[in-house]
DNA sequence: GCGAACTGTGTGCGGCATACGCTGAGAGCG
DNA sequence: CGCTCTCAGCGTATGCCGCACACAGTTCGC
């Protein structure tokens, strides 16, 4: 699917890497990129990424739409031209000493990098993703944050994974709870759900649904994080989760050590892969 | 966005749980909501989400495309109808006692409902996704998980909210690097990234891209899931990270069992958010 | 200077979601 | 028992979309 030059790298890779051979003969271009991509992101800013067609991209750089297929191969391809740009961190950041520390603070980078350009989770994600200069450099930043963590280098490689997929799983949420507010926000509206979300039914979760109009809204998993009076808690999940994830690091380094002291403690990595 | 009754619930809601006054009046129908979406899922699975178009479904039925819009009043409704359909849990599901065994069994249970319908993902998922029956089931069953850990109500949805996520999270990052193969197989796509991914300057990840070509591919974060001679791991990642998530859970626990005892310990709330 | 390489344009195709008016079926009421 | 009104499914049409392709004009290497 993804197009790929005769390198074996998709050329969007290429592209984003500046390893483009520009031609030499012919008319100077007119169009770059650089001006192309930047022209999609205010699109997508302005209007969402719905409003990014090609037609709509050209229009804004006063070109015809297939003049943009000199430079970009295909929709896709601009896509993740867009996707990497939108994932750029400040230059330079610098991120405080132990990994305890600077963990969170690169998980909040991500999160605002996620934040600034929420439309950047519509676009599907490939191999080619990583292979992107934004995605490596964030990743080399996380794995820095975690330099003087003792547990091997895969497992880092993990929990990378995890609190970026944790990050971006929240912005999305946070996206689609706030968009034209909350639902089921009328007496009827409630009243329905309450008919058919009954405590005998759904033992566990009703309360949550019939308490003072409190509403659970979801983000994909099927789950509700709970509404404070207008106010959302993605904030707040976020920050539970990735502080369950520091103190299992804990839990795990504490085991790792005393194990190296042949003092055996319960396993926390015996839970594993269910 | 989302087109609402005048009950303030989305239509879909109110379709999924069955409360659609069906017309008395006039020529019996042909058709159904439930046809429908089968037939979508059907397609769905067979040729991924972008083989769903309204003529698509309407031929598989052979009927025409309007005739669609007669149960489905914009392809979105028919997209959330869609998803919550490919996120219900086999029913009458049971999970062992102990939410130490409880939470793995169920992550694993929305993992499989994932695996099961991964173009399920695709579907953006708004407010509504919640308010579905398949929804509100799984996080009733979350709870119930979690019924006999003892934090308060809150955290508990955002244990399920997170490790969903993550499972959702993992699925789709299987997908997109299961569709395929590896990317820059190629010597010279390798040689042309290592000279740009260099020691120098991303001295903290060069190793992973160079190392035995062994590559790393991303999921969206920007970081790379580290490939075992071909076999993924994102088993492996989903893992550590419900492993560590539970360690945490313990070790908030006991904490919060010192607290109580006045004898404070270290503070794993302290990483919180950022 | 001449030809090859290259740029941006115009036109057009097939596919998409969806609006609207029509016909005739069938149910409920009288 | 038959009238009438509701509603199901159809045909047609509109306006987007991504993209293929041939063409005309431009600029550099030789």
């Amino acid at each position: 699917m993804a197009e790929s030059t005769e390198t074996g790298l998709p050329r969007a890779v290429m592209i984003a890497w500046g390893m483009e051979k520009t031609p030499q003969r012919g008319p100077s271009r007119g169009l770059s990129h650089e001006r192309i991509v930047g022209a999609a992101i205010d699109l997508a800013d302005a209007e969402g990424l719905t409003a990014v067609t090609m037609q709509g991209v050209a229009k804004a750089l006063g070109f015809t739409t297939m003049s943009l297929y000199r430079y970009v191969s295909s929709k896709e391809e601009l896509l993740l031209l867009m996707q990497d740009a939108a994932f750029a961190l400040p230059e330079r950041s610098t991120l405080p000493t132990g990994w305890r520390a600077a963990l969170p603070a690169w998980a909040e980078l991500i999160r605002a990098a996620y934040r600034s350009h929420p439309w950047a989770l519509e676009i599907p994600r490939g191999q080619a993703s990583v292979l992107m200069p934004n995605s490596v450099w964030a990743a080399d930043l996380g794995m820095a944050a975690l330099a003087d963590l003792d547990i091997d280098q895969e497992s880092k490689v993990g929990v990378i994974l995890v609190i970026s997929q944790l990050a971006a799983s929240m912005v999305e949420l946070e996206g689609s709870l706030a968009e034209e507010g909350l639902v089921s926000t009328t007496p009827e509206g409630t009243g329905l759900l309450a008919e058919v979300i009954t405590p005998e039914r759904f033992p566990h979760i009703a309360d949550l649904f019939a308490a003072n109009s409190r509403v659970g809204a979801d983000g994909g998993a099927g789950f509700a994080p709970v509404i404070d009076g207008g106010t959302l808690e993605v904030d707040g999940e976020f920050g539970l989760g990735l502080s369950l994830l520091i103190a299992g690091l804990e839990a795990l380094q504490r085991s790792a050590a005393r194990e190296t002291e042949q003092v055996p403690d319960q396993d926390v990595e015996g839970t594993g892969p269910v």
